[in-house]
RNA sequence: GGCGGCGUACCCAAGUGGUUAAGGGAGCGGACUGCAAAUCCGCGAUGCGGCGGUUCGAAUCCGCCCGCCGCCUCCA
């Protein structure tokens, strides 16, 4: 399996420390505000990261984090008159809420910074004993110069980074790009005793700390968008291994960006479109097939015209399972046939270069056209196919639909078993208008009626029924 | 200004040296159907931003040019 590195920037092959086991970490979000979609792109790629790592065979620990103290939290606190606390909890149960419903899993351990003070503050104190860092008046900073390497991740040159500097000037840093570790206290603001009196940490040390304490140092694979590549993985990195003179992490990976228009879409920039936005008007999977149907190092334009496209792609992807339920046989033991076999090793071919999910699809595709197409295949193969299919679909992290029933009002439900078996009367006794106008008024509850020889199946909003005859 | 990346059909999007340039959506033609829907078959870029170059051979490598984006400040 080859994925890219920031770090090298090159594709490398995956080599785990631990054989056969993947630990990996990735940034989480700062909880002051409900997710947005491009928080949804990075959620969802490094689900299917996880879950494709898990199908190829690896044994994955996973663990992302929350950022929940930080300056906006504060401010959006003492706006509300609330604590920081109330701010982070309610933006956490919401992102959990926002997430399961995109249908991303739980990592193994989602811990929350503020739960890891004191493991930020003997990070801090290794730093300062070891010269790496300096303390001026409760505030702690790391020093850039002390550790060489600072800037590779980023392939930041230093002294460009010094004239090109927006930072504000502190007069009290030894150089404006020091970076803190710990910011003393203001007043009004939570903080935690430490040597250096009440404070609170700094943003990147947070990562560092949770990341070396659940699973080790170094650990394999360490993501996020890559906004965050400088200054926070590259702060990440200077702390983490001036403190233990390990690697931190061997393999970087960085999902691209969603852009509204021309632009990426930030909290700053004002154009953001929250996750329970887009999944009032979209399927969660078609959201999954959308973000899924570009690259994940590529940048993602946002329209909501993709996303429609996406929820008419997947009812594809999903047809051939579906008619499948109505065949009684059981698929057997039997291997599948050498045509129906090969789509996986396809899939497993585009999965291992990078994750190439664009292409991976590609071959869900055609094997689903494969499967439609039946080629005298036994209705055991076919069975089989669609189950082969179906597993290579749940890697990727979607979820086989429910029939209609189960999630319509039991009111519309009975309404248009009503309406389908009057039409079926009508189409018995050949009154093809009475049929026609039917069928019209079902479409009007927006379900959309499909004759076959054994009776008539519908669809509710992208979710499938059959009526028998 | 520094660093990184992008420009492939009507739209989206893989492919980065060698068969007929994947796949999806939309469209058009056909099969099936009472008519539809779904499905299947067929059509659709002689060309991959432009101009040069390297090569037996380039969308893929090199140079220049045009257009666009990201990071360099909090950001997924």
């Amino acid at each position: 399996m080859k994925v890219y590195n920031t770090l090298t920037r090159s594709k490398e092959d995956l080599v785990p420390l631990t054989p056969g086991e993947i630990r990996m970490y990735s940034c989480g979000v700062t909880v002051y505000d409900i997710s947005h979609v491009g928080h949804a792109r990075m959620m969802v790629v490094f689900d299917v990261i996880s879950r494709y790592l898990r199908f190829a065979g690896y044994r994955v620990t996973f663990v992302r984090n929350f950022t929940d103290i930080d300056d906006k939290i504060i401010r959006r606190a003492n706006q509300e008159g609330v604590d920081a606390g109330e701010i982070s909890e309610r933006y956490i149960a919401a992102f959990r809420d926002d997430i399961a419903a995109l249908g991303v899993q739980a990592p193994e351990v989602e811990p929350k910074a503020t739960r890891h003070v004191a493991e930020m503050i003997a990070l801090i104190e290794r730093l300062v004993a070891g010269g790496y860092a300096y303390v001026v008046d409760g505030d702690v900073y790391f020093e850039i110069r002390r550790f060489p390497p600072y800037g590779r991740l980023s392939g930041k040159n230093l002294e460009e980074l010094l004239v090109g500097a927006r930072v504000e000037v502190d007069e009290r840093k030894r150089d404006p790009r020091d970076f803190a570790l710990w910011k003393s206290a203001k007043p009004g603001e939570p903080s935690w005793p430490s040597p250096w009196g009440p404070g609170r940490p700094g943003w990147h040390i947070e990562c560092s700390a949770m990341a070396m304490k659940h699973l080790g140092t170094p650990i394999d694979i360490h993501g996020g968008g890559d906004d965050l590549i400088f200054p926070h993985h590259e702060c990440e990195i200077a702390q983490s291994e001036a403190a233990t003179g390990k690697p931190f992490a061997r393999y970087w990976l960085h999902n691209g960006m969603i852009n509204m228009g021309a632009e990426k879409m930030s909290k700053s920039l004002g154009n953001t479109l929250w996750i329970r936005e887009i999944l009032k008007r979209h399927d969660a999977d078609a959201v999954r097939l959308w973000i899924l149907g570009t690259h994940y190092r590529n940048p993602l334009e946002f329209a909501e015209e993709r996303l429609a496209e996406a929820g008419r792609a997947l009812e594809r992807l999903w047809g051939p399972v579906l008619e499948a339920k109505k065949y009684a046989e059981t698929a057997g033991a039997d291997a599948l046939p050498r045509d129906l076999a090969a789509y996986r090793e396809d899939f497993v071919a585009a999965m291992d270069d990078d994750f190439n999910t664009p292409q991976a699809l590609g071959v869900l595709f055609e094997m689903a056209r494969a499967l439609n197409r039946r080629d005298g295949r036994s209705a055991q193969d076919f069975v089989r196919g669609t189950r082969e299919l179906a597993t290579m679909l749940a890697a990727l992290g979607f979820r086989e639909p429910t029939p209609a029933r189960a999630d319509m009002p039991r009111e519309l439900s009975e309404q248009v078993r009503s309406l389908i078996r009057e039409r079926a009367a009508a189409r018995a006794s050949r009154d093809w208008s009475r049929a026609d106008q039917l069928r019209a008024e079902l479409a009007r509850l927006e379900v959309t009626v499909k004759d076959t020889p054994q009776g008539t199946d519908w669809e509710w909003k992208g979710l499938r029924a059959t009526e028998g005859s």
